[in-house]
DNA sequence: ATCAAGTATTCTGTATACAGAATTTTACAT
DNA sequence: ATGTAAAATTCTGTATACAGAATACTTGAT
């Protein structure tokens, strides 16, 4: 303490504030994974007493999370029959998917104005991160940082908005395109057009990169048609 | 009733199945109209208790129609300090009609390929009474009918999520359109696009209804851009 | 008057209680 | 066996209760 009494710290460093966790925010976290992952899965009933139970939680906090995720779109309210896993249809998919690519076309585009050479730089080492996940097989970890990339050149743009809208529709097509498992030349097929977007990104070309995205999400629906 | 004691009735016509309310659905509506309208302005705190009481309602739906609207974007949870209306910067609202541009852009295209004859003529009946309203000056009908015209173009699309992102979008935004007035020369512009508009449709030239509307939104930016 | 510490009050976060709707089960008639 | 009606159970919708955090207020020292 100096003499004002007050506590005598450096300005920046340290841990930051605290984090506080609410019980609500947790639950939409843990049942947004557990849809995702396909535990629960589409269509079923989400009887409040049940599953408060088996996550220990009372039902309020679980009523609370049910209707934010309800506005997130993955669960479906019926007034007096309760909550259910939003089922999707190829249509939806493919509308989903559609929405998605003019999004990230925008993003595209931005994208190469707006990003600072440092943050390319963090996707580049993204992507190079997820070629190595593809020679080595890792399925689950290159599909996490693909979406990650994607992820990352939306936020290049920092348009809150778009990331939201862009995360939104993510978050709804991750449990179907976790499914979605394509073969090898599919694969590697995915894995160029994603060394094309970073090769337009770095030279800041954002007509080409947008064009890539577009097909890029194009190539999506049918890598994923057949599970839908 | 028929001899198979079952109720024996048409199986079209009729008033339908009842509408069930839940209360938590129509505090959700209501708070939205309150913050739409600027009875509760941005940054203002959503004390649960008070709240509750002036709607007549208990914290429980109550907090859970905070929780939806906070998923939607328009309210803003701090833990243990509750929520908050959302305060929206000028260029949180630059963004968002970049998106929103985005989005018809896309409406605009597919509405020309996917709209029935029929549909394309209610929304040119939209558009005439819109006009009406113009010449009387009936601004918030105008307004109303405006909004309407818009939405009507996107559900063409049949697409569900570009309808509901758009929805999204154009609820954000309604507060700040709403404010901004422009002055009769601007309005008549409005106007004017909205024929050119209306005229695409009716030709089903998509890409130009897709000009359009990226043109009519990016002036959109320009009249609302002093009251943000 | 200004500030700090301690106290009182308000408000949120969570759990529980209770009423009514929906569903399932059971009993009974055909 | 099949189907209907009534009873029992389960589940949702809403209200209330209580603990702990945040805020406002009071008091006393400088």
């Amino acid at each position: 303490m100096d003499e004002t009494g007050r506590l005598d710290w450096k300005a920046e460093g340290g841990p930051g504030p605290i984090q506080r966790t609410v019980l609500h925010d947790t639950i939409v976290s843990h049942l947004r994974d557990m849809i995702i992952e396909g535990i629960l899965e589409p269509g079923i009933r989400l009887h409040e007493g049940q599953l408060g139970e088996r996550l220990g939680v009372s039902r309020t906090p679980l009523r609370e999370a049910i209707k934010f995720l309800a506005s997130e779109g993955l669960v479906e309210l019926t007034p007096s029959r309760g909550a259910s896993v939003k089922r999707f249809s190829g249509k939806d998919v493919e509308d989903m998917l559609s929405v998605l690519r003019t999004l990230e076309e925008l993003a595209g585009k931005l994208a190469c104005q707006l990003g600072s050479d440092a943050e390319i730089a963090e996707v580049r080492a993204l992507h190079d991160e997820m070629v190595r996940c593809y020679r080595v097989g890792d399925r689950l970890q290159y599909y996490k940082l693909n979406q990650a990339i994607h992820t990352a050149i939306v936020r290049l743009t920092k348009n809150a908005s778009l990331s939201e809208m862009h995360h939104m529709l993510q978050t709804r097509l991750k449990r179907i395109r976790f499914i979605g498992h394509e073969g090898p030349e599919k694969w590697a097929a995915a894995v160029a057009e994603h060394e094309e977007m970073i090769a337009a990104l770095e030279a800041r070309d954002g007509a080409r990169l947008s064009k890539i995205l577009g097909r890029h999400l194009a190539n999506a629906w049918e890598r994923v048609r057949d599970v839908v």
